[in-house]
DNA sequence: CTGTTAGCGCCTTCAA
DNA sequence: TTGAAGGCGCTAACAG
């Protein structure tokens, strides 16, 4: 039964609770002695302390609120997997949160979040705009909870822990290394849905084609595959034999595009050059392999977790924007020369 | 702040604290006018209920713990965007824990899950075995915290109520398909570590190919793409001239293994016919496009909230066995026809 | 329909 | 080093 509460361990290890209490949290306060009997008859018992008793009266939980947009997107899984680890190592608990429907207005759900009593907040949600960062950070100023952005950021304002990569400067990179090659008509294909990380890719692509005095092309489509395809389609109609040089901000979007393309008999690289962003199982399941942005998901979900955890303790942290290195993957769909 | 606690929204509303407790749990039972007072006061001081305080005194904590072999498999992922929909609509609240890293035994972490007071437990580890399926009974028992299976099961005991397809029949049915196109030689791909669910579609195969007095090939991979492509490579040397159908026990094996035969100039689906399990997103993204048993998992995973929900408050779930159809998509790795 | 009261199980001073 | 006692915020009888 899960019936064993702090008294009957009390009662059986012939302390107060109060000394059960304290070989569980303060150890070091307890005689050797008594500890290992409490100990022991913890065990016999089975005695796990109450999380809501303890929560209750320590005001803590050792749980955090993580807050996806959508599970089924291949960055946020892996990222969780990362978290999950860590997490563990503390013995946090995750309590998951998915914005995908929109039943709820999100600051509704943040304050529930707050309401369920986690110690700290992982929003790995990266449509962030102006609105929501400023609401994200009312709510951990008001509520005094801690809150880590991971793989997302707010480029205008550092008051949040952030842990990301340069998106810019990636976006930047992938595009000069397609202008070294000759390429001439380069499209950036990115979201309908305008938002911080892919408007920070945007950016950095126009700058790099400006830089060149090319001319750029956004479009702009859904992370749905079979939407995306219709636009493809359409996009094949209208400028195929223009383009020779595509960056994608997601490898899914990157594949649909190679897809598509390879349907209307584009070859690939040869004809057109394809970059991906991000690098998860469909970039290397995809044929050809895909190129694409190396982005240490995982690493990003552990360091935001141990990140929040400091945060947590509080410990302060000093540095709050958190850039982590990505590399560049040249597979199949690019012809790129390192020279 | 988040300091407002139901005495201070009783002495705002004039009221005691049990009549806001009352407006909150059992409206009914309070005079409208007052009702809409207290809750007035409610949203002026922004109070929210202290979840520990709340589980504390009533015993419940409207949180289910989620238990998940590994967050980076796509079905998992899209599982849990159906269990988080349908959990929202109770507002129940996600525990999530990983088993990815075996740094804890199953059965402490299943105690923690319990310790952590959910009110129940959705197990999506496919990786049942007799031990575990001994475990979680033990631990449903023990704890009279319900538990429901999704995605998997236990073919020998129902005591747990379950949600998933009928993978035997699954299997058994695209065995046949193949065979009836002439195929000889067909092989099954499936996991090396073994269990339920995928022995079940290796007994649904080996029964249709034994029924058609075919020699079965069963060949057993890991679930890793790096891994997989060395296994496939050996595979085509030994016996590629022979193999002229393929099931695969997951849509990322089946991938694989026609991105490895294709690099090997065989041609897909005329040499060799394909079958994938699931139909998750690497199916439609891959080319040639994946056939694969298409797997209602979104369903599977509110069915199970669902059903658990309804073990939670009490009411009798008759039918615990609960097995939901599949259909078989066609696409471009075979060449079936229905006739 | 509303208020009073007694816990829920644990942590944390304060004394001893 | 240990025990006693108050309280964390809320629910659920029980009265009124």
């Amino acid at each position: 039964m899960n019936k064993a509460t702090i008294y009957n361990v009390a009662y059986a290890a012939n302390v107060s609770l109060a000394t059960v209490s304290r070989t569980l949290n303060n150890p070091q306060k307890v005689k050797p002695e008594t500890r290992e009997r409490v100990l022991r008859v913890i065990k016999e018992l089975g005695y796990k302390p109450n999380a809501f008793a303890k929560g209750l009266a320590s005001k803590k939980s050792t749980t955090v609120g993580v807050i996806v947009p959508d599970m089924s997107r291949a960055s946020v899984a892996e990222m969780l997997n990362g978290i999950a680890l860590e997490a563990r190592k503390y013995s946090y608990s995750l309590l998951l949160y998915v914005l995908k429907d929109d039943t709820l207005e999100e600051s509704e759900m943040l304050r529930e979040v707050v309401a369920s009593q986690v110690d700290g907040i992982l929003y790995l949600n990266d449509e962030i705009n102006e609105d929501q960062y400023a609401l994200l950070n009312m709510i951990q100023d008001e509520y005094k909870v801690p809150i880590v952005l991971a793989n997302t950021l707010y480029p205008y304002d550092n008051k949040l822990v952030t842990v990301c990569i340069d998106y810019f400067k990636a976006a930047y990179e992938l595009t000069n290394r397609l202008i070294k090659q000759g390429r001439k008509n380069i499209y950036l294909l990115t979201t309908a849905r305008k938002y911080m990380v892919n408007d920070l890719k945007e950016e950095g692509y126009l700058k790099a084609m400006k830089e060149a005095r090319l001319q750029p092309q956004v479009v702009r489509t859904s992370g749905d595959i079979s939407v995306n395809t219709v636009h493809f389609n359409e996009l094949f109609k209208s400028a195929s034999t223009l383009i020779d040089g595509v960056i994608a901000v997601r490898d899914s979007i990157a594949v649909s595009f190679v897809n598509t393309m390879t349907e209307h008999n584009k070859r690939i690289p040869d004809d057109i050059a394809v970059y991906g962003f991000q690098n998860t199982k469909y970039a290397s399941l995809a044929r050809p392999k895909l190129s694409c942005v190396n982005i240490p998901i995982i690493e990003i979900g552990s360091k935001a977790m141990s990140l929040l955890k400091k945060e947590i303790d509080g410990e302060p942290v000093e540095v709050k924007f958190n850039v982590l290195s990505h590399s560049i993957m040249e597979r199949s769909t690019t012809a790129y020369n390192e020279e």
